[in-house]
DNA sequence: ATTGTTCATAACTATTTCGTTATAGAACTA
DNA sequence: TAGTTCTATAACGAAATAGTTATGAACAAT
């Protein structure tokens, strides 16, 4: 698997609000399949399909406990979003850099210093 | 639209490698549709319906120079993914931690202090 | 041995996604 | 006006996704 197909992967898997709560709840602590399906309105093979779309990704990893398969979050594919985030770190600073020279303008407008910054939102 | 929803699409639209790398192009400034389209084994609409995937999640907006739509990139979906991602940091970064401490240990067994961290890989 | 619990898989349906080609529209250019 | 360029949309097909119910397999408990 290659690295773009490791983030498809990762991305694809984060993008379902049901994965994400699932996440969530590992982020606390190891729980199974049976746990994991309390919350939510839906039928516990539901949860097994979203379980194994985020272990293909590599997000969670699963145990052994007689009948119970406790699933445990993995922060590798979180690392290597994160890596991907950082190119772009830059870009959304500039932008609040934008709105922030915006929201000082807009409170002090006596400092008309033609501070032609903050073109758009 | 939720929190949740702008999420989804978000992470949905960053789950496919050809809009990742024309967000890429455009972190480097605004370019035209067929300026987008031109590194692509793809036609044109289909650069099209990337683009729209990626204007309704909010990571690019477009303006308008004759006949063009030039399409630049808009930093607010990644900082939203990022002020997510903060949350599973701790996670990643005891993985790292478990890694670093097996390698540690690898590269000096002679110091055999039982440590028994680093279960998994 | 039988019964109950936990989980996965199969089979099915509905919807969405990603690409195609063909075509239409909008804005320059001659 | 007519032609060219740039972009969007419509119509279509293949494949993936997200859910369902029904069922089977593994292990535990009695």
């Amino acid at each position: 698997m290659t690295s773009s197909e490791r983030l498809d992967a990762a991305f694809a898997a984060l993008a379902d609000p049901t994965r994400r709560a699932i996440l969530a709840r590992l982020a606390s602590g190891e729980a199974s399949v049976l746990e994991l399906t309390k919350p939510f309105a839906m039928s516990q093979p539901a949860i097994s399909k979203h379980l194994k779309v985020l272990e293909r990704a590599g997000l969670i990893s699963r145990g052994r406990d007689a009948q119970r398969r406790p699933c445990r979050i993995e922060g590798k594919p979180l690392a290597d979003v994160s890596d991907w985030l950082e190119t772009y770190r830059q870009i959304w600073e500039a932008n609040f850099q934008r709105l922030d020279a915006l929201l000082e303008e807009m409170q002090t407008p006596e400092k008309k210093t033609t501070t032609r910054k903050g073109r758009r939102t």
